[in-house]
DNA sequence: ATCGTTCGTCTACATCTGTAAACGGAGGCT
DNA sequence: AGCCTCCGTTTACAGATGTAGACGAACGAT
């Protein structure tokens, strides 16, 4: 297995999350969402489709004389490392209200929120 | 006031990092720093805090014929910035394990985690 | 006054990234 | 059979980034 040591630049992030989005799809589908959501053509959107599949980010699957493409399970692992490097980026004392600030911002249903409230109270006990 | 347009590179966020743990601090120790913590050469650090300063991340004191640095205010900006850029590449269904995946890695005290807490309900009583 | 040390500035350059045109093969329509 | 279209592959190139040497001015000790 590649363990896909490149992490995404900023614009394959863009095609990683099309492709996340939908699940399997073909490079017209992220050929087209690219072009509404960012302005690319064609090219750019093939370019990074091959990037990401060499990095081991994209899986692709064989349909007649074309591709299907689909995460790799190395995805999700690529964002945690994402989020490692803000967490790197924050000094001890910015933490806080960075942690604040993305909550502040996502969007979560009440599951979720249950499930980061436990979390919040196991970090009590181990303090 | 500059807006400090440009985001800082992974590399530029090191040195971020470090002037920002420190408070004002003079280059030689941003190149010590460097040195320990990255394997840096002089001259790298020396480019980095050039570029940060201008693209608006450092400000600078003169003193004697050096500089004291220090984190611009647009700099917390700037981590939001990469906060959303965070989330941006998130698909939805990825958003809460991001997240709890963040909390998990993170220090926190006591206070921290009340006022995180307080936002969780906050945000329950929103949805 | 002199000489080594310390600073900031200028210059360099290989690689990575963003962006895209051009090309050649396969499939389908006429 | 011939042609249009879609697809993946190849090639291109300017600008950003990582990494660092060289240079000249200023400072401090002798």
């Amino acid at each position: 297995m590649v363990p896909a040591k490149d992490s995404p630049t900023p614009a394959e992030w863009k095609v990683l999350r099309i492709v996340w989005e939908r699940g399997e799809c073909a490079a017209r589908d992220v050929v087209e969402a690219g072009r509404e959501e960012h302005g690319w053509s064609t090219s750019t959107v093939k370019t990074l489709l091959r990037r990401l599949v060499e990095k081991g980010h994209l899986k692709t699957r064989r349909v007649g004389n074309s591709f299907l493409y689909r995460p790799g399970r190395s995805t999700f692992a690529a964002l945690r490392r994402a989020a490692d490097d803000l967490l790197a980026s924050a000094a001890q004392h910015t933490v806080g209200p960075l942690l604040a600030y993305l909550l502040r911002r996502s969007q979560l249903n009440a599951k979720e929120l249950d499930e980061l409230r436990s979390l919040l109270d196991e970090k009590e006990e181990d303090a």
